[in-house]
DNA sequence: TGTACATCAGTGAACGCGCGTTCACTGATGTAC
DNA sequence: TGTACATCAGTGAACGCGCGTTCACTGATGTAC
């Protein structure tokens, strides 16, 4: 079958959105190639017109995971009355939805603990888009210089995504409310 | 063959061992059973002698590794100057050390992001066995009563956890150094 | 004390399954003439 | 305008491989008599 020009680069973008969202969602072990085709009602043989590998499809899918939940912080931040931008920040990264959604929400919290172990090229991949993701996120955050502002964020978010792990892993509700809501407060008063 | 009683016990302990080194290491999807028993130069086959399945001995090496890493994180607080403690063990945690050797060190740390998509019967031993790691450290925390020592371990050892993650995906090592330097500033000052 | 049998940690072939990747093929549409 | 051919996204069988688990077997030693 012959397709419209503009058919292939909507495929491609199918494919990356669905794993991206499996990759949050189930884990770096979780997006199978035939599954994730099937999903996308196609054969597990076409995937390989659109990328050479596994790990490529890795690299991009951090890549848009990383650009959906940046638009999300950033329209809190956005939405936040004046001087009030970093809490926005704080409190949408660790709420409930965001505990809860994993599929949706940040790839560096899914994916903390695997990251280091996955090979050069998804590593690389990931430090890029993470590059990324900090230069749109950095200017609601306090610091002089730019590198100041980068540093924050990784103590930040690092220890964000730690938490929110923590609060993943936790199978008591109250006790899950109760780690986010700690660390909201512990954060934003560390990081005010 | 028969063995002397004690054989088994000996044998089952060495399993769980090897395989606390190899899930911290390698993360839940790198202890192929086959692979761990050659390892210890036995056969995949008597595994089932010892446990009836891999979730059961994914249960007892997390116990095991937190048991490693809080008579590691004891000894740094108790050999410190009287009222040190705490930062012993941020400083121990956050050290290059720790960063390096995962296999060696903190099962939670290794495995934040993971944890909560493993099985049921594996989150809930993780569950406990980080209660008794808590129970073990939370001595040296600051905190009026049990409950609020429990509520700033949590609060910390996430964090830590998730600047660890980050620290371990980052390729260039002076980076690392000021991320896990930074950190062990950060959460000193956030939690005296 | 000697003999027959029971025990059971460990062995290794076999199972069914899911995985990443390859490849000859399909067939609707674009293009060359 | 009509016809022959090229294109190429997608198909689905096949590959080799590693995995968790099962199971009939081994054989040195303990135990019953």
């Amino acid at each position: 079958m012959r397709y419209p020009v503009e058919h292939k680069e909507q495929t491609h973008q199918r494919i990356v959105r669905a794993a991206s969202r499996r990759l949050r969602g189930r884990g770096s072990e979780g997006v199978p190639i035939a599954g994730l085709m099937r999903e996308l009602r196609l054969t597990h043989g076409g995937f390989y017109r659109h990328f050479s590998n596994k790990e490529q499809l890795y690299a991009e899918a951090l890549a848009d995971g990383f650009e959906e939940v940046g638009a999300m912080l950033v329209r809190a931040a956005e939405q936040a009355p004046k001087g009030h931008e970093l809490q926005a920040i704080i409190d949408t990264y660790l709420s409930e939805g965001h505990c809860g959604q994993a599929s949706d929400g940040c790839p560096f919290a899914a994916l903390v603990s695997e990251i280091g172990r996955q090979p050069r090229a998804v590593r690389t991949a990931f430090e890029s888009a993470l590059r990324a993701h900090t230069r749109r996120i950095g200017r609601f955050l306090p610091g002089a210089s730019e590198e100041e502002r980068e540093r924050t964020f990784s103590l930040l978010f690092s220890g964000m995504a730690g938490t929110l792990g923590l609060a993943r892993a936790t199978s008591d509700p109250a006790t899950r409310r109760r780690i986010l809501e700690g660390a909201r407060e512990m954060y934003l008063k560390a990081f005010s």
